[in-house]
This record gives structure tokens, sequence and C-alpha cells, in this order.
DNA sequence: ATGGTTTTTACTGCGTC
DNA sequence: GACGCGGTAAAAACCAT
């Protein structure tokens, strides 16, 4: 039960770990039969897979994930396919639904007779609130219309808001709401969703450009981490370091820099426990001197909203780390 | 509610430009 | 004298129990 709460920075280990795992899948042709041991062949048209040399049947009922048909030429492939647009999460209906289009025109792009005009002035309105018929539809189209709002405030891309939306479609579904603000629940699921996808906010960006209060904001996040058992990681301080790093106007190198000493600083254990954006923030000051690119403590402390007494402990700690590992 | 830890606030002294 | 920096003490915030 720990890591679900905002700040227990502890157990750093996290990530990393497991993206190495998934690397060679075993190529399923170099299997050999369990009776004879020879080759075993893929008989895709009766879905089984069959040894070559005694006709053992090892495995049935496979399944054949290709199209059921054939295509001759590019143009019958065009005729057969039958997938339309992707599915998306941001919109509260996944963009099932029929549109209807608001230039008055017809499928030639000739413009209506006013009669007509009427037609589907009223068709569109009928189709708008069958579309967004109950309660719970259009409070997800609110609460959809505020995450792409933040969302774009604070820079976050596609990926970030496809979670945020699915984030909230589960706290939605599992009758969170009732009793907390939408805007919070939004913003909460927004601000998990950013961490869960590697490019964290700060509470502070975050409560910025949202319509509710910071405090209100916490206890909402907190609430639907628990109630949803979000599996939220510590932040890296590590992925704050370029946005910092641009926002001050620092090259690369000082980027990198501040990589090592981050790097450093968790193999010496020091960064347990500690304010990840404070690590960041500290890290960059300490790479900006060793780097001769100074910036000064209050600069950082401003783009970071880190105290600059946070700064200096962080790092003094973070070259302390590197000295010993050096 | 409480206690332990971390961060922030506020203030002070030092050296430099 | 303003500024950047380092340090300290007390307050506030936070998390866990």
């Amino acid at each position: 039960m720990s890591d679900t709460t905002i700040r227990t920075y502890s157990s750093d280990r996290q990530q990393t770990e497991t993206e190495t795992e998934s690397e060679v899948e075993s190529t399923d042709e170099t299997i050999t039969c369990p009776e004879c041991g020879g080759r075993v062949v893929n008989d895709e048209e009766h879905g089984e897979s069959v040894c070559a040399e005694c006709g053992l049947v090892v495995e049935e009922d496979g399944i054949d994930r290709g199209p059921e048909w054939r295509a001759f030429d590019a143009k019958e492939k065009d005729n057969k396919s039958r997938v339309g647009a992707p599915t998306t999460n941001m919109m509260h209906d996944k963009g099932l639904s029929t549109n209807i289009g608001w230039q008055d025109k017809d499928a030639y792009g000739n413009s209506l007779s006013s009669s007509q005009r009427q037609k589907m002035q009223r068709l569109r309105k009928w189709n708008e609130r069958f579309r967004t018929r109950n309660s719970k539809e259009r409070n997800l189209k609110q609460a959809l219309g505020e995450i792409e709002r933040m969302a774009s405030a604070l820079g976050l891309p596609k990926k970030v808001r496809e979670t945020a939306s699915v984030i909230y479609r589960r706290a939605l579904s599992e009758d969170l709401l009732p009793g907390r603000s939408i805007e919070g629940v939004a913003t909460s699921a927004l601000y998990a969703a950013a961490r869960q996808m590697q490019t964290p906010r700060s509470i502070d960006e975050v409560a910025n450009v949202s319509r509710i209060d910071e405090m209100e904001f916490k206890r909402t996040y907190r609430y639907i981490v628990r109630e949803l058992g979000l599996e939220v990681a510590p932040a890296d301080p590590a992925s704050y370091v370029p946005r910092f790093a641009s926002e001050l106007d620092l090259p690369d190198e000082v980027e990198r820099r501040a990589r090592e000493l981050l790097d450093n600083a968790k193999e010496d254990g020091v960064t347990s426990g500690k304010s990840p954006v404070g690590l960041a923030a500290a890290a960059i000051y300490a790479s900006s001197l060793l780097t001769n690119h100074k910036v000064t403590q209050s600069e950082v402390s401003d783009v970071t909203d880190v105290s600059e007494v946070t700064i200096r402990n962080r790092y003094q700690e973070l070259l302390e780390a590197t000295e010993v590992a050096a």
C-alpha cells in the first residue's frame, strides 16, 4: 500500500528494470516434435502445428489472425478492408457516434434550400441531444473538455490525454464522482496520467491550470488513486530535467551532466524520500556550475517552484554523491 | 491524533562586483 | 549597497501509524 500517495518517493527502483524484460520472444519456428524429435511445421489452413516427420499434431485450434479474405490487387484490398478510424478515449463516445456536418451543403457541395436547411438544423439538434443524453455522458463530455484544455496548457502529449481519459472513465464507472467535483477528478486523472506516461508535471503546475484549488486537488487525487488502485510510481527526477533546462535556456551539456549527477545520487541512495522536483532542480543547478553555464539559485527556484534552501541542500548531496562515486 | 521527516519561510553573515 | 550564496531556526506540510 505504499506508492499510492502523492509523496512516497521511497521506492526508487521502479521502472528501468521492467523495460528490459521482453527482449527475445523465442521464434516458435524451432519447436521440435516431442515424439520423434522432428521438425514441427505450422499448418495455417487447418490451424494446427504438425510434426513433419511423424504427423503428430502438436497444437490444435491455432488462431489465424489474418484477414479471412484474399485480395489480388491494391484496389481489392482497399475494398475489402473493413477498418475505419481508430476509436479514441478522448471523445466521450469514443468517436463512434454520428456527427452531422455543420455546413449546409449536400453531398455534392451544393447549398441546401431553406426548408432543407431548417430540417438539417432540427436533425442536428436532436442528434446532439441523443448523443449526450444521460447525465454521465454529459459529465464525461465536460470532463474530457477540461482534460483537453489543461493538457494543452501544460503541453502534454496525446498519449497522456488518452490515459487521463481512461482513468476518468474508470472513476466514472466506479461511481467515484458523487461528492467530488468534475474538475477535481479530471485534474487528478490528468496528473496521474502525466506521471504514468513519464512526463510528470509538478502538483503546482497542474494546480495552476486547473480551476480547483490545490488542497482539493490533492485530496481528490489521493482518493482516486486509492480507490482505483492506480499504480503511480514515484516520478523520476530525470524526467523533469529537460523541461527545466529548456525553460532556463541551458544547453544540452548541462542537461546531460544533470542526468549523470542524478544517476550517481540514485546509486548512492541519497535520493530516497526526497522530492523528485527538488532533486531535478538541484541537479540542474549543480550541473550549471560544473559546466560553466551558471544560473543563479533563485532563477532555478523560480522555474521549478522549489525553494532555494532545498536546492542548496540537495545539490550539496548530489555533489557529495558524485565525489564518492568518482 | 501523533510523531518523524522533509520543505518552506524568514533572517543573518560573508564575500564580491 | 545590491546581489548571490551558505547556514540556521522555527513553522508548515506531508506521510504513516
